[in-house]
DNA sequence: GATTAAATTTCGAAC
DNA sequence: GTTCGAAGTTTAATC
């Protein structure tokens, strides 16, 4: 882990090259190495994906000549991919030996607002009787399927975020499931905690309904207490 | 900049949670902050995206007892996204003032290939004419379009991966020149650099055809000299 | 191991 | 400023 006033050239999926600045400088355990500024979110501006090996190099000549004192060469074990790191002065340098990690525990994803929304199932319509979670079909899993009280079923899509790509995939799980004369009438409800105007449009075009899901109303509504049965 | 022993707690868009551990924590002028562990690639176990604002909190008794020494309160200065750092130990404490960063300098990304096959039409097919690149529709700009020999156009989508949705875009695109007079009848053509198979099978279903990509070639074959004409 | 879908996605450009 | 698509996407689940 280092400060240093450095320039950054990358040859792999793509060609990038950092001009000379003062960067933070991560090298991992594992071989891999991250370049950050002061600024950006949390991606680098440059880095290499582990495995990889790092060396260190001495300057040649034209390299010492331009103020370069220490060259990284770090190359990824599989891949061709190479990063070139040339450091002209090291402010800061530290080492540390950090032990495994426990890992991350999440709560709140797609599966929860999924559970929610079956739970709550008249946030999407009236008189609506769950089916089953994850329906099985042949292009896979439908998120909610429900029984309409005018007969036929409902098909849910749920997202955090409503794409048109999603508006698609309801669209074919719709098609599908159409030919069952079991199912049949299928309806489409597209629902997601935001959903773009584009997705919007090709889904009121496809005859599919949105809804705008609360996370925050649904999971209030889904303390036991507050609930009415 | 500190490697620290910790737990962290998040609540934003999800609740999250990490477990007692030693770990590099980085704050940056914005009043970002990344906790990394020494493993994975470059995204952080646990962030807070800028911009925000960091408060030091003396721990409270049930925290001291804990062994808790120093509290960070994090939050977001426009959402209501909270972390909530838990310093039990500091190991090393690092500061230095990063200027600005001139920033990364990219090539070879979509619109390098879209040049490439523009330039070189043959790796779609013989005697294909280009038209125009980003040829501009209701729905948004097609890739390439180029007539094709035997009459009509040919539309072309071009991706570094080649996945469903790519396909399903090209679908709307051929769809929609299809009802244009003077272009159709209308062939569609979906390159990239790798196709997933559920693509390459929609694709086929779609009566699209499938090129793969090497933009190893496409780029040596793009340098003057190497070009036949 | 390959493939697919989600991400606290982030990032950049076009509108 | 919003919206939309791409990313050296990364990551996790599923086949």
């Amino acid at each position: 882990m280092l400060v240093a006033t450095c320039s950054v050239n990358y040859a792999g999926r793509l060609n990038a090259h950092l001009p000379l600045a003062t960067r933070l400088i991560i090298a991992k355990k594992d071989g891999s190495v991250l370049i950050h500024s002061d600024g950006g979110s949390y991606k680098p501006l440059n880095w290499m994906a582990p495995p990889c090996d790092v060396s260190v190099i001495t300057p040649d000549a034209d390299q010492v000549a331009d103020g370069v004192s220490e060259v990284w060469r770090v190359t990824h074990q599989k891949t061709a991919d190479m990063l070139i790191l040339s450091i002209h002065s090291i402010h800061t340098e530290v080492e540390h030996d950090l032990g495994d990690d426990p890992g991350l525990v999440k709560q709140g994803v797609e599966a929860d607002l999924q559970r929610l929304v079956a739970d709550q199932l008249e946030v999407i319509g009236e008189g609506l009787e769950l089916v089953r979670r994850e329906f099985p079909t042949a292009i896979g899993p439908v998120d909610v399927l429900a029984r309409a009280p005018e007969g036929g079923t409902v098909a849910i899509e749920i997202k955090r975020r409503g794409d048109i790509d999603g508006v698609e995939q309801l669209t074919r799980y719709r098609e599908l499931l159409q030919r069952d004369p079991h199912l049949r009438p299928v309806r489409a409800v597209f629902a997601a905690q935001e959903i773009s105007p584009q997705a919007r449009t090709l889904a009121k075009d496809r005859n599919i309904d949105c809804v705008v899901l609360d996370y925050q109303a649904l999971q209030h509504s889904d303390i036991p207490e507050n609930r009415l049965f």
